[in-house]
DNA sequence: GAAACAACCGAAAACGTTTTCGTGTTGAAA
DNA sequence: TTTCAACACGAAAACGTTTTCGGTTGTTTC
């Protein structure tokens, strides 16, 4: 196999020194022109690419950004990435993604690797595990060592890092206010365990949202999914829970889901039980993907903006990179990117 | 900002040398129990992780893998991925991620930046504008620098590398058999432009399915669907398009898309129109992912073991990672993994 | 009492860069 | 002929490891 060709190959062959060649590739003053030229028509034959590990370790940074997310497939997570490439390229940095698979483990495997020397610092989303755990001990150790972390849609409150989240909160609320007026009178929520930092916010949502329109919360109408169950291979337990929600809850005409999966299954089996949507009964979900829109009906959602919040997220990840070391550091950020609804036809 | 601690700090705080530190980190039969102990109680304290850049830098590989996707919201290559993990993960290796975003510049910049030395080889699908404009140069001089490449499923067959692809012919011609068997006799296809390679391949195989049967081809079922439609912002387009083809066709009773999107949007379409699935039209999805399940109704779809892909290509490029280098080399190796029709209720 | 031999540790090279500083060779000015 | 810039280039250090090869002790052996 045959290697790539380096510096010193490049002087040997010349016969000039490691420096000159460097020099001479950076058009250095310090070189002549007939050297510089000579040089670089070389470094082109043989395609010369200067060795990145070595520019790193000299360098002591790879403008590089890790970006470590629980699941590939939402579509939000794609478009946070997308946002975070966007001005990543723009200050030259590049954007490696590591996944957790939602599991501890991965999650903190997948830190260490890229935290010794692979890249500046980290933008991630804390896998549901890890929530569950709470054991952060990973993310501290990582800041501690002197590299910057930004969170974005799943934080956690007692760890001292910018941050970047939705309002959860106010979008589940406005969502449930908007089926609300429409004339839902039992309103069900699918959400998560409230370890999962953003279930429990949009949870609470939901039912200020009922409180605040004078109906009473019921038990029987939250649905606290149990983790695990939307990995495609737990899809049918996943099925069931919800049917059993329906089961519950026969004069339910109403369903607010955490995500588009649990939307998506909810209006599934509504049209199974001929339950007509919108006319009987309204369904909203959390995070505007493809899916959201290519349902049958379409299915109104609380947009979160992914791409914002990734723009965002890399902008204060590389300010603190690029902020003079000896400067007196800043208190960390949190920013809140706002959330809208757009009404689709699962929604009167 | 802190730095992380390194052998030479140690080597100075405990008053040794550096080659002392690193022998008694790896419990060198040279190092006496007491130093061992001191040096390890040290680093401990002080969370001393080896440096992996400087590490790659000596040993001249990095023991990671880097995959390149053109798309990471697809269930399918969310897939491949875990497969890939999961072998590589066996063998030590650890993966990383980065997008082409279907770009060509894209492609050619993440694989540059991964190809100078961050990682020992490469997994990727090429992106739909590279199969466009047919540059592979990239390909070519990331193979001739030594850096070994595997291919899954968009290949290009003038590249010499190994390779992991699906039966797409053989896998689209049973699909639409089965909508033949079921009693469609004016099946339509939404499928790419013919220079994505598994586009075209699946097209043969519905021709071909076609007139086994007997059944004469129709240009006006043939739906080429033009490149960059299938992004959220021009969902609209895509739309339309699909529209156009039910427009023209009033008599088709079958259609066979070749993602999961397509399929999709095609079952709104009907729907929209009253066509009742499967009794008057059946469909058929390639690429087999939640969104097929959960579809109303669920979507049949040509199932292609995305998970087995990822292995397949880890293992091959792995092998020759590992392969003593003065071997002769082997010849390369193109891996067939078979397709099923997973049949739900969007056929009879 | 010298030779042999463990036991324990350090110096230095190497991986591929960049950069600082030094050095030798010019040609021209004095 | 001497002096001195200007010019062109090279040596070496540094980034953080691992590993080879010696080197210095102290102890055993005849």
């Amino acid at each position: 196999m045959k290697r790539k060709i380096t510096l010193k190959q490049i002087a040997r062959e010349l016969d000039v020194s490691i420096s000159t060649v460097s020099k001479a590739l950076r058009n250095s003053e310090e070189i002549s022109a007939d050297t510089i030229e000579k040089v670089q028509a070389f470094a082109k034959l043989y395609n010369y690419k200067p060795n990145n590990i070595a520019l790193s370790l000299k360098n002591r940074r790879t403008k590089k950004i890790g970006v470590i997310i629980p699941e590939i497939v939402h579509h939000f997570f794609s478009n946070v990435i997308k946002g975070i490439e966007k001005v990543a390229n723009k200050h030259g940095y590049n954007v490696i993604v590591a996944l957790s698979n939602e599991s501890f483990d991965k999650e903190v495997l997948n830190m260490e690797m890229l935290a010794n020397g692979s890249i500046d610092g980290f933008i991630l989303s804390i896998s549901k595990e890890t929530l569950m755990l709470k054991d952060y001990h990973h993310f501290r150790e990582t800041i501690n060592q002197g590299m910057p972390i930004v969170m974005f849609d799943r934080v956690v409150n007692d760890i001292n890092c910018d941050k970047v989240i939705v309002d959860d909160f106010d979008g589940a609320k406005n969502a449930v206010k908007i089926m609300i007026d429409g004339g839902s009178k039992h309103i069900g929520i699918i959400t998560t365990k409230d370890y999962v930092s953003v279930g429990s916010l949009r949870t609470n949502g939901y039912l200020s949202a009922l409180q605040l329109s004078g109906i009473e919360a019921s038990d029987k109408l939250i649905l606290k999914v149990e983790d695990g169950l939307d990995t495609e291979e737990n899809s049918d337990k996943l099925y069931k829970t919800i049917q059993s929600l329906f089961d519950n809850n026969p004069q339910m005409d109403g369903v607010f889901a955490v995500n588009e999966l649990f939307a998506l299954i909810a209006m599934k089996v509504a049209h199974e039980r001929g339950i007509n949507i919108p006319e009987q009964m309204q369904v909203i979900g959390f995070t505007n993907g493809v899916l959201s829109k290519y349902a049958t009906p379409s299915l109104t959602t609380v947009s979160q903006h992914a791409q914002q919040i990734g723009e965002q997220a890399a902008y204060l990840l590389i300010e603190r990179l690029e902020k003079d070391e000896n400067l007196e550091e800043e208190g960390w950020k949190t920013v809140i990117v706002k959330t809208d609804v757009v009404e689709r036809d699962s929604t009167k």
